[in-house]
DNA sequence: CAGGATCCGGGGGGATACTG
DNA sequence: CAGTATCCCCCCGGATCCTG
């Protein structure tokens, strides 16, 4: 699931709501609308979340966080965290490497 | 580096101690060469690990994580944790779901 | 509106061979 | 021993179109 960037962004966006399948597509930006799908199955699957269908027209499915997909949200929102924190030192380590060791990662 | 699954599991190995080139490969079981040359390159330049070269013959060549990366350890490893204690439920969830609907999202 | 089905290209990453 | 250089395959995932 950490390899999978897409899960933990849709979790993110599940946070304490419940969204609809356009809400959650617009939500997470840049996903398309079948790796929405796909992202959403394997978390359904795994009991991270639950997908509720109602049967009214037009189609309305909504889907919400289980409280497992909500203990996972908290651990990775700490890794989150530790980004945030650090972002402007990695860049900053990055700028400096590049311009002490020119080309050894850049292209 | 969440996206890329290899990073995170070469500061794994790196957690209180030193290891080689060599040693890393033979650690971090399925890594080919190249990408765990290209792998290394990147966390040294984001100043998350260290490189010693040593100017011996055969050469020797050491890696060690800097304090920024151990405190990505210790964020990661909370994740860890997470996956660890929760394995069982998620697996049984899946099998669950997989009989009870059937190849919804296996082939 | 929610999501199957299909097509397709780009690039991540492995295998291999070579070098200082 | 610790890499670099190259080739090349696979499949992830985006675009697009269609349906209940």
């Amino acid at each position: 699931m950490i390899g999978d960037k897409w899960s933990i962004l849709v979790i993110g966006q599940l946070r304490d709501r419940t969204l609809r399948f356009g809400e959650l597509h617009r939500a997470v930006t840049g996903i398309s609308q079948p790796m929405l799908t796909l992202t959403l199955r394997q978390l359904e699957r795994s009991g991270l979340l639950t997908r509720t269908v109602y049967a009214s027209v037009p189609p309305r499915v909504e889907y919400t966080l289980t409280e497992l997909g909500s203990t996972l949200l908290d651990a990775a929102t700490a890794l989150g965290e530790w980004a945030a924190t650090h972002r402007k030192e990695i860049g900053d380590n990055r700028r400096r490497h590049d311009d002490t060791h020119p080309s050894r990662t850049r292209p």
